[in-house]
DNA sequence: GTCGCGATGTTTACACTGTTTACTTACGCA
DNA sequence: TGCGTAAGTAAACAGTGTAAACATCGCGAC
């Protein structure tokens, strides 16, 4: 943002993330066609070697975007938890939000799967691990097992992220309806089952 | 099989299974990196122009490598089913199964994700959705709520394939360790908690 | 002020891809 | 025996990711 605005020059004053955004908005309107880098570079008005001077290939490029996916996943879910009356309802919100989010933004999410931050990536700070989404999962499982051993709180997180994740992905293939009712359904029952543990 | 070992010929017999053999050896081989119509051709001995004597296009060739795919699967599960003791046990058998075969062969897997046959293939017969491990899944299902309306039922079948899809992703992403006793653990709670709703 | 250097662009080129078109071969049936 | 057609080939085209060499601008040191 410091020397932004001079896109008439020769030097664009911010070609990284006019790339970004120009792939974030060729995602939403090229319903299951992938991406080329040639036509990201194309539509920012930029030859397509420029690309190099900010991302070493393309690979990186799409592993920019789908960070900019989880951004605005983990805002997403931020917003859906905040309204929410206990910390329950924001549980639960927060695993629908991540399906919504999957289906309004089908080829961003599937990007986003395919450059997934391993748990290494995490750890080595590459990747925002510290996100809203990822602690009120941890602070929810705590307070539903307070007796469970470290191992049983990780089978529980790793449900969870299976659930969602598995949830999203099979609505996205069309093996499931992308029927909302069935979708809050699904992530609800998940929750009651560990009331029922408690 | 009717017309085969003419290999050294201009014809070459049955080109058709021909490249699939070979697609399939390839996602098993070159780990991560896709697959190109032409190198199967190559490795084939045969023009790359000779595939679309038998496939309209590449997705065609990816799709019958993903069609074999979920044979070798279905296979594997029902292997998995044929040993348990009972029904459940053949039930939690078969989820897991599906997480190792995703893990053993990981990029026919995505292959198979990407290409995933949507309910409308399944009920157009396109695909086999006449698998034993659908009908056992079903079976289950219904055994465990009996009193469950149809609704219900089909929110524990998504649930099912949900956990086991995410889990399987999910694995092979890297976000989780590939833990075998991590990941029958999931499955196996998953089972005990339909197991406490009856 | 100006000068030069490094960051950021561009053009050109190469190997590779999926796909179309036109041509060739040989199998099976009349 | 001959021929139609299914099943192979080679050549060509547009498009891709990427490397190498060259051009242009911006900014700090003299």
């Amino acid at each position: 943002m410091s020397k932004a605005a001079t896109k008439d020059s020769y030097h664009h004053g911010d070609l990284r993330s006019a790339l970004i955004d120009t792939g974030l908005r060729l995602l939403a309107e090229k319903e299951g066609a992938d991406i080329s880098l040639r036509e990201v570079a194309r539509e920012t008005g930029v030859s397509a070697t420029a690309v190099y001077r900010h991302f070493p290939d393309k690979d990186a490029l799409l592993g920019a975007l789908a960070y900019a996916g989880y951004e605005k996943l983990f805002d997403a879910q931020d917003a859906a938890a905040q309204g929410q009356a206990d910390r329950e309802k924001a549980f639960r919100a927060i695993g629908q939000a991540y399906v919504h989010f999957a289906v309004a933004n089908p080829d961003l999410f599937r990007l986003m799967t395919n450059c997934m931050p391993s748990a290494a990536d995490v750890e080595s700070g590459a990747f925002p691990g510290d996100n809203r989404a990822g602690v009120l999962l941890r602070e929810y499982i705590a307070a539903l097992l307070p007796n469970g051993t470290e191992w049983d709180r990780g089978v529980a997180a790793v449900q969870a992220l299976a659930l969602v994740h598995g949830l999203a992905q099979l609505v996205l293939g069309g093996q499931i309806p992308n029927d909302p009712k069935l979708i809050d359904a699904v992530v609800d029952q998940f929750g009651s089952w560990h009331d029922s543990q408690t």
